[in-house]
DNA sequence: GCCAACGTTGGC
DNA sequence: GCCAACGTTGGC
């Protein structure tokens, strides 16, 4: 089997890997994102592809757990509603401007995984996420660094 | 709270 | 099409 591999970046106080662990089937629409290139990237997502849940915008920064994608883009709603922060008017329906594929929890690491380690570790040095000029909220890793990554972390967490 | 690094917007 | 102004991201 081919799978694609990823890093999906979520701050925890709105909504973290324990969010999603409570939503139903574990599962939710990864909506919001507004940045084309992140859109670009979910556009190739496939289903069974997986992805490393990192937590930004805490201290510190850090690889949560491992999420699979388990639906392919579909557009995205809230960019049609007036009262959502994520209300863009510029899109149009019948040619939306943002999709959004949908997510399942798998597990979380057994330990989490800091920035500083990630940083830390030369075989990553290539991930977009340890470079200070990369700030894509969904981003591709490669199998060997999401491998490296769960290592890191003493693998996922039983259930 | 600061601010560097980007992305987007809109006047020209 | 340029680019200044502005907004956002996200580490620190």
């Amino acid at each position: 089997m081919s799978r694609s591999y990823w890093l999906m970046k979520s701050e925890p106080d709105v909504f973290g890997f324990d969010h999603l662990l409570a939503c139903p089937d574990q599962s939710e629409f990864w909506d919001g994102v507004r940045n084309y290139q992140a859109r670009n990237f979910m556009r190739e997502m496939k289903v069974g592809d997986r992805a490393l849940f990192y937590h930004s915008n805490t201290k510190p920064p850090h690889v949560y757990g491992v999420v699979e994608i388990v639906r392919e883009v579909a557009p995205d709603p809230t960019q049609f509603d007036p009262e959502s922060k994520y209300y863009d008017p510029k899109s149009d329906p019948d040619d939306p401007r943002w999709w959004a594929v949908t997510v399942k929890a798998v597990a979380p690491l057994k330990r989490i995984v800091s920035l500083d380690d990630l940083k830390a570790n030369p075989k990553l040095a290539d991930m977009r996420v340890v470079q200070r000029n990369q700030r894509l909220s969904v981003q591709p890793t490669t199998r060997a660094e999401f491998d490296e990554v769960l290592r890191m972390g003493g693998g996922m967490a039983k259930p």
